[in-house]
DNA sequence: CAATGGTTCTGAAGCGATTCAGTGACGACT
DNA sequence: AGTCGTCACTGAATCGCTTCAGAACCATTG
């Protein structure tokens, strides 16, 4: 509690309670070698003199740092509108706090820097266990991190994108499954799509079950590629209600795109839902503020993190992990889907 | 380039290379006391043993950690839904990885949380400077960092809160000046203003610059305070419209809740901007993909990431930093405000 | 009573870098 | 030829902690 002018350590403490470095160490440390008055004394003096160990030293000695790496693929703009994030930071900061660790953030312009990142973490040891997100098809990091046991990673993406790594799943083939079922439900045989960049993985494996599922079902399906963007979406959105026969629901990636859509047909005289049913495949409060409110896929992005945070620190343990499958996603019906038009 | 089994150290280096460990430290960090031909081969045999200085190591030798901590506050849907924070992070997060510094990020629950995380993070040396944020009036935390003159610390907030610590400052009541007179300007005189929790510092703030501003200019002005949420603001919106005479325009202190005020609007037959107006505080490409989009008060709050990042380095470079500011907010006028109705 | 065993505690050797003081070697200058 | 200065380099101390091996002490036990 008393502040210290000067850099205190462990032998100011141990002078301070007359015995050596080691018992101090003992005692804080809640090991055995220390009698319980000697140990309460100990932790008495550390208090009173604001004592905690230094942090690098501990690090050294014990080759542990406490810290989990994270890399921020580096776009501003999507970053903050994506609520995807920050909820995964909030999860992960939550269960590591509890755990005593804590998050080492770095933001990666594009994949050369992040690999560098990585191979940095891995050769000064500056993390315990790092997350690998977004990978994409045939991600040269997965190979990186396999020659590299001593690191533990976990991979948060499709188990079939991550070659056997240890990995938190999600099943977005079964969210396509929801969402397209949600329409069909509703009468609709013409659904199309406006996804998110080519690249990435997760859009590969969303497409391929899009197809599937509506070929399945007899149902019509397209889907076009963006950036992730407002415009983008509405773009996306004019072209698709200008072919014909246009779509009679559209299922955006992000929730920006599918209130952008909104905006779109609120312009064009196209009521939404009697006209056309809109859903986005990731929810957040734009989803429930906007007017309709959206129909969205819903998923508890936050207990996402919580739990990748907790099988790293298995993993820092040494434990074995496979692949533990994330909350699955829920549908949170609104106001924007109906059913679908009468031809 | 090549990965390597066991851990490699600066005395494998040395080995390799025929030299000592004190030669390959000065080789490395670019510091006199080796010839160039001996330089060269160091690094060179570095690289091919995959080694860098291990960061633990390091940081003990040099008592600096090239690590910049930041706590945040924990709620994940307040997070999650504002673009602030994570743009913040964005912009902290590139300008410091040009530096090769990192941020440590960690969660508080409460205040007495973030409390206990500050006195680690001093005693501990785990960061070589900290960002406060979320100042609330007389926070006790502006004391705790003046007791510990070592840490060097920012503080982002308006300058009227941080008695003197360096200070990142934003002009919210400059801005609060850009919002009402765009709204007077268009013949508004009664406006209403649907503001985040009480506590926190910046709300404060702009309820003086409020109160004030339209005292000054004879528009009657009233506030309500929420919790940030979009039924809260929903919420809010309705009441304001069912008072007599009902304010012809509302600004809200962030957009989702500019967003839900939009919905309340339609349904209750309230066109905008013919009936009402409507603005945000913060801008975000929600407010561009609402329809009609909001007009919103916009900050570059990417660059003051970056800004704030590079004061911080300063001060661990031991030169003085006292107030610098923000970039200014830039008033972006969309179609949710107009004329104010003939009454 | 000697032997054994169990606590409690200490000294010193790590961890892997940085950095200071000191040693040769060599060239330049008087 | 002798001295000085510079340059390149090394050995050892240092940062602050953990942890191992062993010392000191006391209590049991056969």
């Amino acid at each position: 509690m008393a502040t210290q002018k000067t850099k205190v350590t462990i032998f100011d403490v141990a002078k301070a309670s007359g015995v050596s470095s080691s018992a101090v160490s003992y005692a804080l440390n809640g090991k055995p070698g220390v009698s319980d008055t000697t140990r309460a004394k100990v932790l008495q003096v550390a208090r009173e003199l604001g004592w905690k160990p230094n942090g690098a030293a501990q690090s050294l000695a014990q080759s542990k740092t406490r810290r989990i790496g994270l890399i921020l693929g580096y776009d501003p703009q999507l970053l903050a509108v994506e609520p995807y994030m920050m909820s995964l930071i909030s999860g992960l900061g939550a269960e590591l706090e509890e755990k005593d660790y804590s998050l080492l953030v770095r933001m990666s312009m594009d994949s050369d820097d992040e690999d560098s990142i990585i191979e940095d973490w891995v050769a000064t040891s500056n993390v315990d266990a790092m997350l690998l997100l977004n990978l994409e098809i045939g991600d040269p990091r997965i190979d990186m991190m396999k020659q590299n046991p001593q690191m533990p990673v976990l991979a948060v993406a499709d188990a079939s994108l991550t070659a056997g790594l240890p990995t938190l799943a999600s099943d977005d083939a079964a969210a396509v499954g929801l969402a397209v079922r949600h329409l069909y439900d509703l009468g609709h045989r013409n659904i199309a799509r406006v996804a998110g960049p080519e690249e990435l993985g997760h859009s590969y494996i969303r497409d391929a079950a899009f197809s599937e599922v509506t070929a399945e079902l007899g149902v019509r399906y397209r889907c076009l590629h963006t950036d992730y963007t407002p415009a983008a979406g509405a773009d996306a959105t004019k072209r698709l209600l200008s072919v014909n026969p246009a779509p009679t629901a559209i299922i955006y990636d992000n929730d920006v795109m599918a209130l952008a859509a909104e905006g779109v047909a609120a312009v064009n005289g196209v009521r939404v839902p009697q006209d056309l049913s809109i859903m986005s495949w990731d929810d957040s409060f734009m989803c429930e503020a906007a007017h309709p409110g959206i129909t969205a896929l819903n998923r508890d992005i936050v207990e996402s993190g919580r739990i990748a945070a907790s099988l790293m620190l298995k993993l820092i343990d040494g434990e074995e992990v496979d692949v533990v499958e994330e909350p699955p996603y829920v549908l949170r019906v609104r106001d924007s889907t109906g059913p679908a038009p009468e031809r």
